[in-house]
DNA sequence: TTAATCACG
DNA sequence: ACGTACGTGATTAAC
C-alpha cells in the first residue's frame, strides 16, 4: 500500500523554533533569523527518511475564528503571540516546502488538525502516518492510520497504534475526545471538568466509556468527584466537542494530488539563498549520489582543491592563525595512535603525514612560536598525543572548551558538532569502521575527513570568540579553564599507583561472600534466578512473595529498605547488591585500567558537566567507595610512589559556605565566622532549641534540610528524604526561611533572574543555560527552578577549587617541590608527596585552598596523610 | 542502545 | 492535577 505523510506545519514550526532557540544564531544574508526553518527542515528530512512516503501534505492553521470559537469564544484564549524572530519564518517555511515540491494547505478559519483529519479520512488506499506532537490527533488512529508522536524535537518518537494507545492509556482512539472532554486541554484553553486531571479522567472512562455516559451516571459517583462532575457536565460536553477533529472539511484534492516528487535542485537553491550551507551541501551530495548530472553550483561548497596532502606546509599558512586536527584513532589518550596532522587557516587546509610533519621544521616552528593562535579541539588529548609522538605543539586555544563555556548544555564533542552544524562528508565510522569491525580506510576519504575537521575547528572557534567576549567569558576561558587544562594534562599523565594484588585479594574475598549470599537468597525464595536483573527480581518480590508495591514495582535500595521488615530476603538482597556493585565496578572493574606502569590514568573531562565541575572517566576515580567500610577498603589499593605518602585535603562544607556568602545571610555567615557546626546551628534555629538540646536526630534532620536547600528544595523531596509528611517538611522549610531570610530572597532572585534571562551565573561568571525554566510543562519548569538554585552554588564551588588548583600548581612550581597533584574529587585534592615535603606541602596546599577566593566566610580545609588512599582520609 | 541501579560530591 | 530533591559515570540485563 502507498504511504501518506501528514503533518501540522504550525506546530512543527513552533517546536523547531524552541528546539533551536538556544543554539547557534542563524540568519539569512539579509539578517533574517532562520533557526526555526532549519529545525523544521531537519525534522522534515528525518520524517521523510523514516516514513519514505509516496505522498506528503503539510497543513497550516489559518484565520483566527474557527467553528470552535463559535462554540466557545475563549477557545485557545490566553495564547501569547508568536515571538518576533519567528514571524518572518512563517513565510520562509512555506517557501521551503514550495522549493522542495511538498504540497501544503491552509484554509481560512480551518485548523490544521481538521485538514489532517479530513485528509486521513479520505485517503483510501493509503497507509497514513501523522507526524505530530499533539495528543489530540491520536483520535484519528485506525487500521490504516498511525500517529508518530514526537517527544523532544524529533529524536524521541513513539509510534502510536490502536494497540499501543490501549496499552498506554487504556482507551480507544475515539475516546481521546472523551478524555479531553473530562480533563480539558491547557494549551488550547479547553476547560474540561475543573478539578479533573488525566488520572481521574482515565478512571472515569475506564468505568463509563464516554463523557455522555459519565454524566448519565453522575449521581452514582461518590464524594467530591461526583459534585465536580455534576457541576462540570456542560463544560465536559462542550470540551468534547471542541476536542473532536473534523473529517468533513471541503478539501478539493486527494492524497494522490500530494504525490511526493522532490525537486532537489530548487531546494538547494533555496538553502543557498538562506545561507544554510550544511543543508545545501547535504542535498547536493544526495543529488550527486542519485547520479543526476547537474551543473555545479556557482560557488561549490566543498573545495577539494583546498584539501590537499602535502609534504611540507605551504609558507602562506605559516603566517596565520591556525587550527590543528590531529589524525588519530579513537583509543584512550595514552594508547591512541597519531597518524598525521591537518592544519587550516580557515581558507586553505593541508594534511601532512606524521613523518612529513616531523620533518617540517618551519611548521614545527610556527606551531610553537606563540606568534599566532594555535587552535585545537580538546587540546588536552592533543597534548598527550603530541608528547608521546614527540611532536610538540603549543596550543593556545581550545574550541571545545570555548563552546562549552558559551553553551553549558554542549557537554560532548557530538553535541557541539550538532549544535554548530559541523559535518563531515563521511562519519569516522564510515571510514575507519568500529573497534569491533575495523576497516581499511580509503586514503582520500581519510584525508578529506581530517581536513574537514581542521577547517571545522577553525570556523567553530572564530564563531565562538565573539560569544566568549560578549558574555564576559574571556577571563574564565583564558585565566581559569586554559591554565587548568595543562594541570589536568599533567595529572592524567602521572596517574595514580594502584596495586592489582590488593584488588584481586579484595575481589576474591568478596566473591566468596557474594556466592554465599546468593545461595541464601535462592534458599529463602525457593528457586534460582538472576538477582542482577531488576525485572526478574521484581517478579520474585512482588508476584511470588506478594510484597506490597507502589505504582512502579521498583527494586531500588530505597524502596527495599522500606520493605525490610516484610520479608527476611530483603536484607540479604541489599547486602548482595552492595557487594556485587563494589565487586564488579571496583574490585574487578578497576583492574582493567591498571597500565603497564602499574598506574591508573583517569581522564578528566573539562566540559562534561553543566555546572562547571570536572568529571572523571575511564575509570571514574571520583566515585571510589568511601561511605561504608566494605567499599572503603578499595582505597587500600591506591598508593603513593615508593617511599612517598598521599596527602588529601578537602574543603569543609564548601557549598554551604558558598551559599552563605553569595546570599549574604548574616546569621549563617556569623556561624561560619565563629566556626560553629552549621548543622547544629541550623537545628537550633529550625527546632528552636539551645545548643545543648540539639539531639543527634535533630542535627541529622537539619543536615538533610541544608542539603535540600542546596539542591533547590521541595517539600516533597525533603519529606521523602526524612520519611516525614509533606506538611511537616513544608513547615521545616518555612521555619528555615524565616530564620535565614536572605537565603529565601537569594533563591527567589536566582529563579527570577533565570526566568528573565534563561541562564544563571556563578561567582566567576560561568553560565548555565536553563531553557527548561520556560518550558510549557510545569514539571519541567519546576526542574528548571531547582537547577537555577543549585547551579550557582555547585558551579561557584567548582570555580573555587579550580582556582585553588591553579594557585597550588603555581606555588608548587615556585617552591620547586617534587610532589605532585594527582587527583581532584570536587571538594578534595590528592597529592603524591615525598616524605621530606610533607610539612611544606601541607602548609602550601592549605594556604592555596583557603586563599583561592575571598568570600564573606572563612574557608577551612582538612588535611590528612596516609600510606594509601584508605589511610589518607 | 536504553533503563535501572548505585558509587561519589 | 501533577510527580519532584542537584551534579556525574560504570555495570548489568534485555531490547
Amino acid at each position: 500500500m502507498k504511504k501518506l505523510l501528514l503533518t501540522d506545519g504550525n506546530s512543527m514550526l513552533f517546536r523547531a523554533y524552541y528546539a533551536t532557540a538556544y543554539g547557534q544564531k542563524m540568519s539569512t544574508p539579509q539578517g533574517l533569523p532562520t533557526n526555526a526553518v532549519f529545525g523544521f527542515a531537519s525534522m522534515m528530512q528525518k520524517a521523510l527518511e523514516l516514513i519514505q512516503p509516496d505522498s506528503v501534505l503539510v497543513a497550516f492553521d489559518a484565520g483566527k475564528h474557527t467553528f470552535r470559537h463559535d462554540l466557545y469564544p475563549d477557545y485557545k484564549g490566553g495564547r501569547k503571540p508568536a515571538p518576533d524572530d519567528l514571524v518572518p519564518q512563517f513565510q520562509m517555511v512555506r517557501d521551503y516546502l514550495d522549493a522542495f515540491h511538498i504540497r501544503w494547505v491552509e484554509m481560512t478559519d480551518i485548523e490544521a488538525d481538521d485538514l489532517i483529519g479530513t485528509m486521513s479520512h479520505q485517503a483510501d488506499g493509503y497507509d497514513t502516518v501523522i507526524f505530530t506532537s499533539d495528543h489530540d490527533l491520536l483520535q484519528l488512529i485506525d487500521d490504516t492510520t498511525t500517529v508518530m508522536l514526537m517527544k523532544k524535537g524529533i529524536s524521541e518518537m513513539s509510534e502510536m497504534t490502536e494497540q499501543s494507545l490501549k496499552e498506554e492509556l487504556g482507551i480507544t482512539p475515539l475516546q481521546i475526545t472523551d478524555l479531553k472532554g473530562l480533563m480539558g486541554d491547557h494549551s488550547d484553553n479547553i476547560p474540561g471538568i475543573p478539578g479533573v486531571g488525566e488520572k481521574t479522567a482515565l478512571k472515569l472512562l475506564d468505568q463509563y466509556g464516554t463523557v455522555e455516559n459519565v454524566i448519565a451516571h453522575a449521581s452514582e459517583i461518590k464524594g467530591a468527584l461526583g459534585k465536580k462532575v455534576e457541576a462540570g457536565k456542560e463544560s465536559a460536553l462542550l470540551s468534547k466537542q471542541l476536542a473532536t477533529i473534523r473529517t468533513d472539511v471541503p478539501l478539493e484534492f486527494g492524497a494522490a494530488d500530494c504525490a511526493f516528487d522532490p525537486d532537489l535542485e530548487s531546494l538547494i537553491r533555496f538553502f543557498e539563498s538562506l545561507n544554510m550551507k550544511t543543508f545545501a551541501r547535504r542535498y547536493q551530495q544526495m543529488l550527486e549520489e542519485q547520479g543526476n548530472t547537474v551543473p555545479a553550483s556557482e560557488e561549490p561548497v566543498t573545495k577539494p582543491a583546498s584539501f590537499a596532502q602535502v609534504q611540507q606546509c605551504p609558507d602562506n599558512l605559516l603566517q596565520r592563525d591556525l587550527a590543528v586536527y590531529l589524525d588519530s584513532d579513537r583509543e584512550s589518550f595514552n594508547r591512541a595512535e597519531l597518524r598525521g596532522i591537518a592544519v587550516s587557516d580557515g581558507v586553505e587546509t593541508v594534511y601532512l603525514s606524521l613523518e612529513d610533519a616531523k620533518a617540517d621544521e618551519a611548521l614545527k616552528q610556527a606551531l610553537n612560536a606563540g606568534k599566532h593562535p594555535v587552535i585545537g579541539f580538546d587540546i588536552k588529548r592533543n597534548m598527550h598525543l603530541c608528547a608521546r609522538y614527540d611532536f610538540p605543539i603549543a596550543f593556545t586555544e581550545d574550541a571545545m572548551i570555548a563552546a562549552n563555556l558559551v553553551h553549558s548544555a554542549l557537554t560532548s564533542p557530538e553535541k557541539i558538532a550538532e549544535a554548530y552544524g559541523i559535518t563531515t562528508a563521511n562519519t569516522y565510522e564510515e571510514i575507519y569502521g568500529t573497534p569491533l569491525r575495523p576497516k581499511l580506510p580509503d586514503p582520500e576519504e581519510a584525508l578529506r575527513y581530517a581536513c574537514e575537521k581542521a577547517s571545522g575547528i577553525y570556523g567553530l572557534f572564530r564563531t565562538l570568540e565573539p560569544d566568549l567576549k560578549n558574555n564576559g567569558l574571556t577571563d574564565l576561558y583564558k585565566n581559569m579553564e586554559l591554565p587548568l587544562t595543562s594541570i589536568l594534562y599533567e595529572m592524567e599523565k602521572i596517574g595514580i599507583r594502584c596495586d592489582e594484588n590488593v584488588l584481586q585479594k579484595i575481589a576474591a574475598e568478596m566473591k566468596q561472600e557474594i556466592d554465599d549470599l546468593q545461595k541464601q537468597i535462592f534458599d529463602t525464595v525457593g528457586h534460582d534466578f538472576n538477582i542482577n536483573s531488576p525485572k526478574q527480581l521484581a517478579s520474585v518480590l512482588y508476584d511470588e512473595l506478594g510484597l506490597p508495591s507502589g505504582k512502579k514495582r521498583s527494586t531500588g535500595a530505597e524502596v527495599l529498605e522500606k520493605l525490610a521488615e516484610n520479608h527476611p530476603v530483603i536484607p540479604l538482597l541489599l547486602a548482595y547488591r552492595k557487594l556485587q556493585k563494589i565487586y564488579s565496578t571496583y574490585a574487578e572493574g578497576l583492574q582493567k585500567y591498571i597500565e603497564n606502569d602499574g598506574r591508573i590514568h583517569t581522564l578528566y573531562n573539562q566540559c562534561a558537566t553543566q555546572t562547571g565541575r570536572l568529571s572523571s572517566s575511564d575509570p571514574n576515580l571520583q566515585n571510589i567507595s568511601v561511605r561504608d567500610e566494605q567499599g572503603r577498603i578499595i582505597r587500600k589499593a591506591f598508593l603513593p610512589e615508593e617511599g612517598h605518602v598521599l596527602l588529601s585535603s578537602d574543603y569543609h562544607q564548601i557549598e554551604l559556605r558558598m551559599l552563605a556568602s553569595m546570599a549574604d545571610e548574616d546569621s549563617m555567615i556569623e556561624a561560619f565566622n565563629n566556626d560553629i557546626d552549621i548543622h547544629t546551628k541550623t537545628a537550633m534555629d529550625v527546632f528552636g532549641v539551645s545548643q545543648e538540646e540539639v539531639t543527634k536526630e535533630m542535627r541529622r534532620r537539619a543536615k538533610t534540610v541544608n542539603f535540600g536547600i542546596v539542591y533547590g528544595i521541595s517539600d516533597f523531596g525533603l519529606a521523602e528524604q526524612l520519611g516525614i509528611t509533606r506538611r511537616e517538611a513544608g513547615d521545616f522549610i518555612e521555619t528555615y526561611y524565616e530564620k535565614f531570610p536572605k537565603i529565601r530572597t537569594y533563591m527567589e532572585s536566582l529563579v527570577e533572574f533565570c526566568e528573565k534571562n534563561g541562564y544563571v551565573l556563578t561567582v566567576c561568571n560561568r553560565r548555565r543555560e536553563i531553557p527548561e525554566i520556560k518550558d510549557r510543562n510545569r514539571m519541567v519548569r519546576e526542574f528548571g527552578k531547582r537547577a537555577a538554585m543549585n547551579a550557582p552554588i555547585q558551579g561557584s564551588a567548582a570555580d573555587l577549587i579550580k582556582l585553588a588548583m591553579i594557585r597550588i600548581d603555581g606555588m608548587m612550581k615556585e617552591a620547586g617541590v617534587t610532589s605532585k597533584m594527582i587527583l581532584q574529587v570536587h571538594d578534595e585534592l590528592i597529592f603524591d608527596v615525598t616524605k621530606e615535603e610533607v610539612e611544606t606541602m601541607k602548609q602550601l596546599v592549605t594556604e592555596g585552598m583557603v586563599t583561592a577566593m575571598k568570600l564573606k566566610v572563612p574557608l577551612t580545609v582538612e588535611c590528612s596523610i596516609g600510606s594509601d588512599w584508605y589511610e589518607a582520609k
